[in-house]
DNA sequence: ATCCATCTTGTAACCGGTTACAAGAAACCG
DNA sequence: CGGTTTCTTGTAACCGGTTACAAGATGGAT
């Protein structure tokens, strides 16, 4: 039927078809007032005609906006991965912006080169990289790409960051362990290198000290497992203990288990507290006492914040989301 | 320093810098031979210092390819979510695509909006929508975007699909609790129109029916709560029964606490049994008897099919996924 | 030295939109 | 009715890459 081979139709075909110009066109589908309501019709008469759909990309060209946000996540478990997306996507799709997700399970190397072929790609960058040095990583991009950093150490760069203050976190939940008597806290740390780790294990120290108690740090790996062995290791080292505070509530879980499994009554003898509120946390019997992160929201907010420094607004430098306080049965029988 | 404004350095900034042709420096960064390696290091020497990051967007707008898959998905809860976008990212990466995110938690109208403005974005999708007639979806979208349909109704559009056969997968179970003696068997029924729910509830039927049971259906909203309330229902209205087999992992572990808070012994007096194997599935007490599907594996596979189909491969129009029966201590006391 | 094949390089058109600018039409005014 | 303002419309340049094609350079064979 076309005089042309048939592909999807451009602008100009629609244009031609309408016999109008392209500029027209381009009024139309971008609901530009001054368009004569006569024209208006021929034009999307015609574009219903040959099912024009107008081609995203090219748009993005001219405009230099694409209207995308990059997200580049390390590799994260389950639920963590799903709820800061699902906060990110919810934000996004209320702005009329989409998400491209770029996973970094890689080395630096490789990580920056993925950085930069965004270019062109999106309007701007959400990066989680809690094991890379954020000032090597945005040593290597465009300074006029906007970037905000997520959950990871200080940068000197000037780039917002949106942080979880995980040391007061930890502190907060030692302070409740000690107020509800115990006085033998081991930590549970998480993945070496992990900034995360780091500062809920240095929020743990301090608050140790500050409370005149002696830190004790076993090694973990933020996996169910971990919480395992590190139970196991007290066990057989004959260690006497009437707390247990993981960096995260997998390895809580995982000591709940292990306890468990040993016939030690928690929390009668031991307490158990994690970290980060995975729904499992509320589940588990007994319930986990640990702190909520409201990470859905972390994630909306990654995206708010962004979008305003997209759009030339000015933003904060830091923001530090707090973590909150869930007592469960598994340090007091009193809870809900 | 820069005669011109500042901005990003184009690909004829870099020619000009480098005192050679635009062509040579595409040449150069595609990494095509014929580059004599003197002009080679001049053009890569004046890349470095005016920091050009090529522009991903005008790469795609004039090779018609974005390497981009778009990924549309329902409000998916928690782990299935994040296992299938794990899988899919996993692939994706391998191949050196990228995954745009679109969700998809509006009517119809919007949807396919939605759809239609990936053009010139994606170089394919991959649409997950149970709950919506897909020759309705994809009638409106261009026959020449590939798109490959996930768990969703058949369609006639010749579209490839791929899908876990759910009614197959509900037989077996039933075919489990059959063979360990259970004849009462209620099924709770996931979300109204949902189109995997209908599909296990039909497996259900239709086995109990082949194993000479009348089936018995109560309704259910796939979340934890449903399975309280079918519990609940059940004992007010005295119906005896000796297992329960929810459409999915989360109501069957909402009844499996309906029925500790009641005292039921599980599974002495009722047996229940799930659908998903979500990770939860295992670390419940007791470990939760269950249809496993290999989400992250199905995530992997529709890439991999709308990768084939993009590149021009033939894909087979239907393929299906058989989920495995887990058997765990909700079901018998003698399993793992 | 001549001719031909091969390799390197540059020019310019193209991908499919947006938009500055100018020109023509219509409306308004005295 | 001429002049000015306002509105509508079209032309063509531009966004930043790729690539067909042609021209120039190089090298080998005779």
């Amino acid at each position: 039927m076309n005089g042309k081979a048939m592909g999807q139709a451009t602008i100009r075909d629609v244009a031609r078809e309408a016999g109008a110009s392209v500029a027209s066109v381009s009024r139309v589908f971008n609901r530009l007032p001054n368009v004569r309501p006569e024209l208006k019709e021929r034009v999307e008469a015609a574009a219903r005609k040959l099912n024009y759909i107008p081609h995203a990309g090219a748009r993005n060209l001219s405009m230099a906006r694409t209207g995308v946000i990059g997200v580049v996540l390390p590799d994260l478990h389950g639920e963590f991965f799903s709820e800061i997306l699902r906060g990110m996507e919810r934000e996004a799709a209320m702005r009329g912006r989409h998400l491209l997700l770029s996973n970094m399970h890689m080395g630096l190397g490789d990580g920056v080169e993925a950085l930069r072929n965004m270019r062109g790609r999106v309007d701007g960058l959400i990066v989680m990289a809690p094991h890379i040095a954020p000032d090597l990583l945005f040593a290597h991009l465009p300074a006029s790409i906007p970037a905000i950093l997520l959950n990871g150490p200080e940068n000197r760069q000037g780039r917002p960051e949106l942080r979880i203050d995980n040391a007061a976190g930890a502190r907060t939940m030692v302070d409740h362990l000690v107020a509800t008597g115990r006085r033998a806290i081991v930590h549970i740390a998480g993945s070496q290198g992990n900034i995360e780790a780091a500062e809920r294990a240095r929020g743990y120290s301090e608050a140790m000290i500050a409370a005149g108690l002696s830190p004790m740090i076993l090694p973990g790996n933020f996996d169910e497992e971990s919480g395992h062995l590190a139970v196991q290791r007290l066990q057989t080292q004959h260690v006497e203990v009437d707390a247990i505070f993981a960096a995260n509530d997998m390895m809580a879980i995982g000591a709940l288990v292990a306890l468990r499994d040993l016939g030690v009554d928690v929390p009668g003898q031991i307490a158990v507290a994690g970290f980060d509120n995975i729904p499992l946390a509320r589940l588990i019997s007994p319930g986990l006492t640990t702190m909520a992160v409201d990470i859905a929201d972390l994630g909306a907010r990654a995206v708010n914040r962004l979008s305003a420094v997209i759009d030339g607004e000015n933003v904060p430098q830091t923001e530090l989301r707090y973590p909150s306080l869930i007592v469960r049965n598994s340090t007091t029988h009193t809870a809900a």
